[in-house]
DNA sequence: TTTAGCACTCTCGTGCCGAGAGTGCTAAAA
DNA sequence: TTTTAGCACTCTCGGCACGAGAGTGCTAAA
């Protein structure tokens, strides 16, 4: 793993990017003559040698060029290809943009999915922030015309969640925000164990809405929070190695399908710290779905008030420096917006 | 245009189903073995020759069989295709599943998205419903620690809008209540003009609130009101049609881009009623990017209370009959759910 | 008006060939 | 011992030809 002399790692870095760039096997004669390399081709051969002998290079057939495999993939983000950083006038654009957007959460969600794929030119996928012990901190209850009722719950993390139910008779307005403001005293500051624990009396009405928050804060302590933002779908289509048959499909259903989306964040980013990026370079043996893709992940906002994830899901072949900048500095604007909307 | 005899209208027909079903060319032979015709292939070919020359079937090459044009497809949608229904199960499947959505409008829409793409296979969008007119109906002011406060407004229609706002100096719960209670009084039951118009005298804060509310009502006004569902992107990638380079991209984008939806649904399904179903073949000479592309559309929901759109996109090569009926359908269930949220 | 027959056309899969690219090895040079 | 030049070898890829297969269009008979 570490038995690289100087000059391996040179090789294999720069085997790497030109691949990157180029998308084609690269030979070594190319790689001496683009990159003005001191020694010859034929040294080169005999280093691409040990480093496919490795298992960081491989080569699609007999006498194309050499490819990195997953492994010089994971050595070149690990230990070659140094901390990059985003320019400065990408990153000013960038927090203009979010300037922009005010302070409308959905907004900012969109707005994150939306420069994540436009800048590592894949799909991203945004979740909003949301804590993981959700506590009340408001309730509204909202005639809408008859039986049917708007029940609008607020936590004290910014966090709403709505929903309608339907009452057995007509109540007035006047009754529901006496009920409200009852429930709002009683259950304030409390989290759901608290209010299932709370034993004050309750009328039929109050028990019922009771029964809905706490399902609904319940809810909102799940993993991918209430929704999901994504943007750059149709990257996944431009790259040209998912053009092959079903590539491209298996990648879609990751990002779109909630319980595959959900369980890759769980298993991975949960374990991640919060400044961490993570990086996950063709399914690391354990996700045959993403078997060709490579997944850049990270965790944003405050352990205390809410976090989210946020990612990009691209290629193999795939500007590793770039995307992992940018995952990180818009984890880092958004998290700064987390502390901000709780900020006093 | 019309003058097609019956026998052109079962071939013509017939070529349709076949190729739609088997997706390749479909040659006089084939015609007559599988459907059983009485009369000959050559026959066959003659009815052929003319379909062909009055535009509603093309040769991929002189010697391969025939396949729909655009004008055929239009031809049989409109005249030939007949009513289809959803069999029975099949709808009380779906209806089942919209049943175990309670009442939560979000469950639903992302309900209908699923259902449409699995029906059809193909990709599917619903826009939330909304009112043409928003009305006012309740303001809520939530202080969010400090100087964050969270003001959530909610119509006539259901429709709710957060938003963040910051102040430049604290303020108690207390006061925000009073402040939300006052406005309330003032607006219940008006739409934007009115608002704009009312001439009451305010305080600071009441004003700054009063612009939020009107920019607020404003874009809920918007056509796509504030949310769209997908579903199904992955389908766009199983259709061979759209395996040439670029087809499927396309496709996608005008998904998955806002302001390319918006100009479909603008230009379409505002003109159409509120029962009927829109079909879209070909982009019909006018939508260059869904060259390829078919679109069913339909709007759903009651024009006196709120309406949205939901529609599917797929291959030119669709199977109409029972994409149309659960556009339909879906929407049905979709405008009951509306009128229901609204009954008294 | 319909149908049988037939020549014609076009695609597609296969196999072959030569050019090009890149390698691995060997033997000489540093 | 390490590097390099040289060279034979291997493999892909684009062209090309060829034959099978499918379907048509036309003509002439029913």
């Amino acid at each position: 793993m570490l038995n690289l002399t100087e000059r391996q790692k040179q090789i294999l870095a720069l085997v790497i990017r030109d691949y990157i760039e180029t998308g084609q096997p690269v030979g070594s004669q190319r790689l001496v003559e683009v990159y003005e390399l001191t020694y010859s081709s034929a040294t080169v051969r005999n280093e691409m040698g040990a480093l496919t002998e490795m298992g960081y290079l491989r080569q699609p057939h007999t006498s194309a060029g050499r490819v990195p495999s997953e492994e010089g993939y994971r050595y070149f983000v690990g230990q070659l290809m140094g901390n990059t950083d985003l320019p400065v006038p990408t990153k000013r654009m960038i927090v203009h943009q979010f300037y922009q957007a005010g302070t409308d959460i959905e907004r900012w969600m969109r707005l994150a999915a939306s420069v994540l794929a436009h800048q590592s030119q894949a799909a991203s996928v945004v979740t909003a922030p949301h804590s993981d012990t959700s506590v009340f901190k408001h309730i509204e209850l909202i005639n809408t015309r008859g039986r049917q009722v708007l029940m609008v719950l607020v936590m004290t993390n910014g966090e709403i969640r709505q929903q309608m139910l339907a009452l057995a008779e007509p109540v007035t307005q006047e009754q529901l925000s006496q009920v409200a403001q009852r429930l709002n005293n009683l259950y304030q500051g409390l989290n759901v164990e608290n209010i299932q624990a709370s034993g004050s009396p309750l009328e039929a009405l109050e028990q019922d809405i009771t029964k809905l928050i706490i399902e609904d804060i319940r809810q909102s302590s799940h993993i991918l929070g209430s929704e999901v933002y994504r943007d750059g779908l149709n990257h996944v289509l431009d790259d040209p190695e998912f053009s092959e048959e079903g590539g491209a499909r298996r990648a879609l259903r990751i990002i779109e399908e909630r319980p595959l989306l959900e369980d890759l964040i769980t298993r991975t980013v949960l374990s991640t710290e919060l400044g961490g990026v993570q990086v996950l370079i063709g399914g690391e043996g354990t996700y045959e779905e993403l078997r060709d893709c490579s997944v850049v992940l990270a965790r944003y906002g405050h352990p205390d008030l809410a976090t989210g994830t946020l990612g990009v899901l691209g290629p193999i072949r795939m500007p590793y420096g770039r995307t992992i900048s940018t995952v990180r500095f818009v984890a880092n604007l958004l998290s700064n917006l987390v502390v901000d909307l709780h900020a006093e």
